[in-house]
DNA sequence: TCAAACTCTTGATCTATATCAAGTTTTTAC
DNA sequence: GTAAAAACTTGATATAGATCAAGAGTTTGA
């Protein structure tokens, strides 16, 4: 599955064939069966992971026992916990997978030694970073600013594909609603 | 005023003298009245911004006419939209003025250039972007998971001394609630 | 220095969404 | 193939927070 990587890598990225080939060899495959985790709360996040197939999610854990989904990340998408990972502490967040799942692991080390390596890579780095803050940052905006149901609807045209794979009580909590809600929310849409 | 940047320079990274002229070479003070505005709606966001005295608000307009501010920015602190000027696309957002500010401002290309000349900058801007995004990753848990009471308290101990120099209405904005009830929980909180 | 313009508070009422409680349908695993 | 578990729907009721309205403080600027 290191070719969904390699592609992905191709189309964002330049790099020569050494370059290539470095990046590689610090790859780390890892397969994920269905409700498997990634991580757990408690645990230091250690690595930068890279989704080649499937679909994770990121949630929290209340203390009455309801989770709270932060994310969801699906083939093509980075996973993990940052703030774990570069503040080495523990997380507050698990990750599981939805679907059956492979990933492209690399210890964190070794990553900051291919940015480090790779300007390349680096800038690449960099990019989908600040993708992933605007990103959030609109996340917010929708969140102060629309109702559940134009959330609901702001959703499936954001991420199409997402609503049909991911449960809907996950997307639910996703959204900052219950599951009760986005069913009748979802029963009103489809009449119009 | 720039000596305030200059200061935060030396504490978030490394230099040499020729590194921090030639950064130096590149600034433009900006002053802002009380109101005035740092960037409108509608507007592309063409600088990277440093606020050396002073604070702003981030916000957006809705079509009733509400206001939903995204975020305040204090001195030490870095504001704009960088949707905007990623993309290169018109501002949905409006920065202005809480109180009289004095800002350092870059214009892209010079930032960009820095970056590309001055590793040890590149480094530090990467550097706050990920604590951005972290940051805009516990929002996003917290608008999930608090009640209004929470997240306010949960305001007032990540930020002290915002409360005190906000308009309170702006807080609750930012907090996704409406002044009233702000105002009816920080009555509550009192009485404890 | 004082009137106008904000800013905050308080009360009464309303509403979007939550909660609780059964059902029904779909998926999973042996 | 079928029983158990999981996922979704629907209805009745409750509630956190919104909205509307008015008054009290506070700030601002001529």
């Amino acid at each position: 599955m290191y070719e969904i990587f390699q592609k992905y890598l191709e189309e964002k990225t330049e790099l020569t064939q050494a370059e290539s080939e470095r990046i590689q060899s610090f790859a780390i495959i890892k397969k994920l069966r269905k409700r498997q985790y990634l991580l757990q709360e408690g645990d230091v996040w250690k690595y930068d992971a890279f989704i080649t197939q499937g679909c994770v999610r990121t949630y929290t854990v209340d203390e009455k026992g309801s989770e709270h989904v932060n994310s969801f990340s699906i083939e093509n998408w980075w996973t993990g916990d940052r703030e774990s990972l570069m503040m080495q502490q523990p997380s507050r967040f698990n990750i599981d997978a939805i679907e059956d799942t492979e990933l492209v692991l690399f210890t964190h080390e070794n990553f900051e030694l291919l940015c480090k390596e790779i300007p390349a890579f680096n800038n690449m780095v960099n990019t989908i970073l600040q993708r992933s803050f605007i990103a959030a940052q609109n996340r917010i905006q929708a969140s102060l600013t629309l109702t559940a149901e134009e959330k609901y609807l702001n959703f499936v045209n954001k991420y199409p594909g997402f609503a049909s794979r991911i449960p809907q009580a996950m997307i639910a909590s996703y959204l900052g609603m219950t599951p009760e809600t986005l069913s009748r929310i979802r029963k009103q849409t489809a009449k119009k």
